[in-house]
DNA sequence: ACAATTCGTGCAATATCGTGTAATATCATG
DNA sequence: CATGATATTACACGATATTGCACGAATTGT
């Protein structure tokens, strides 16, 4: 067990769940507290994560921020988000995917905009309580927490039969010869059955997705319509590649 | 657990609802009064919140809390479903109607309760993020905003074929001789379905509702199997008629 | 006014922390 | 290959933090 490595493990848990407990990490780790607690200090002193007694949580709020705002993108999104929503004027249906990204798009929407909305992320579907005008349908099945959309096998029939317009696809990870991939191998067929679904695929891919590239393929290139992302170098190859590319 | 866990806990439950009750707390967390009075005490030292006779309140209280309570028996509602959550310590799986009855019941909630959950409320689905034991299965359909739940053939199609051991039912009237009554006539049908697919029906029941009738009939007062109500001279017709009362 | 909660403080048991230390492994260099 | 430098790890130990309980004081509801 290389430290480093086992550094690298501790921020993805952290990422993950939230927090760590020292004693726990030590266990599933098979080493002693004091190796654990020794690395949680050092990636404190970088500010990677907050020391707390027992363990250790994401960093601060303070510095969370900050370090949300550049990994995250909330700013960026946003502008995205309010550049997708313009094109959606002579739209009838879209499929909304889970994700911080989307949830974004919905709020970037006029209240009054008249729109069928499917989606199978109970997070949009209350996000859209106060759009008026939205038909809202939610696809039903098991909540997958991680990131609050429905997977499963009823969700996978409840879409066979639907058609629409548009799919907003979240990923985590855009690649000229990888294509769109995601975190998680059941949300991975899910994302590609819907977009079998619709006549559109579109996404809306903050700069630090472009080029990352995630352990599961949702389809490749070729099956996005359009993306949405911010002028940036990285963006080249998949402009080269053939794909529609909207910037603000 | 954590402590500067736990603290966070208590601020996102404060921003949520506007208020912590340190003895519900305490429960829900599985600790003793002391520990969540001594967590208060120094997040009110450090000005995060208000500290109050019995809990705590916001440090700076929202507009919209304010709008939520006002109407509404938000206290009631709590305690009544607090004892209504200490019922499902050995249930396996609960259906859970839309509703702020049944969203205060999510709140009530164990974290570490482990439990099968079937709701066709986005809202019931989200509030259930962090009970990582709870299973949740959502019943899709078409969002019925007036309150956020789905109906329509689809979702009546997915009750079919469940079987859940209690359906907590979400009702505007109940009344001796009316039956349960609710205020939309989908909604209606649809929670008589459901209630088919229950081995129990119990229903937490406010002040306001005792007696009350509703436009729309879901059914008479045998399809209940209990309901949860606080003392009140309006419960006799009910308990004469043979119904089942737990008051705290 | 009285009973029931709730509060704050002191206290003891336990868990966790940080530092120092020694043993071992890895690295750098001649 | 030899050797000293550096890193890593586990253990020891005194210091600190956390938690639940006890008890008398304060607050609340009736």
């Amino acid at each position: 067990m290389l430290t480093q490595e086992r550094k690298q493990l501790i921020l993805i848990q952290l990422k993950k769940t939230g927090r760590i407990v020292a004693k726990d990490f030590s266990e599933k780790l098979k080493l002693s507290e004091d190796t654990i607690r020794r690395d949680l200090r050092e990636l404190a002193a970088e500010g990677l994560l907050q020391r707390v007694h027992g363990g250790a949580l994401q960093a601060s709020p303070t510095i969370a921020n900050l370090a949300e705002r550049r990994g995250m993108a909330i700013e960026e999104k946003a502008k995205l988000a309010h550049l997708a929503a313009k094109s959606l004027q002579r739209v009838q249906s879209i499929f909304l995917d889970g994700g911080t990204t989307n949830l974004e798009l919905v709020r970037a929407l006029p209240l009054d905009l008249s729109l069928q909305v499917f989606t199978h992320s109970p997070t949009i579907a209350v996000a859209l309580e106060q759009h008026d005008q939205v038909e809202v349908v939610v696809i039903g099945g098991s909540l997958f927490k991680h990131s609050m959309v429905t997977l499963g096998a009823s969700a996978a029939r409840a879409i066979e039969n639907l058609r629409v317009d548009v799919f907003f696809l979240g990923l985590t990870g855009l690649h000229a010869k990888e294509g769109a991939t995601t975190g998680h191998h059941e949300e991975a067929a899910m994302k590609a059955l819907i977009a079998e679904r619709a006549a559109e695929v579109v996404s809306i891919v903050s700069h630090e997705k472009v080029g990352a590239v995630s352990p599961h393929r949702i389809g490749n290139l070729a099956m996005l319509t359009a993306i949405y992302a911010s002028r940036n170098d990285r963006l080249q190859p998949l402009r080269k590649a053939g794909l529609q590319i909207y910037s603000p």
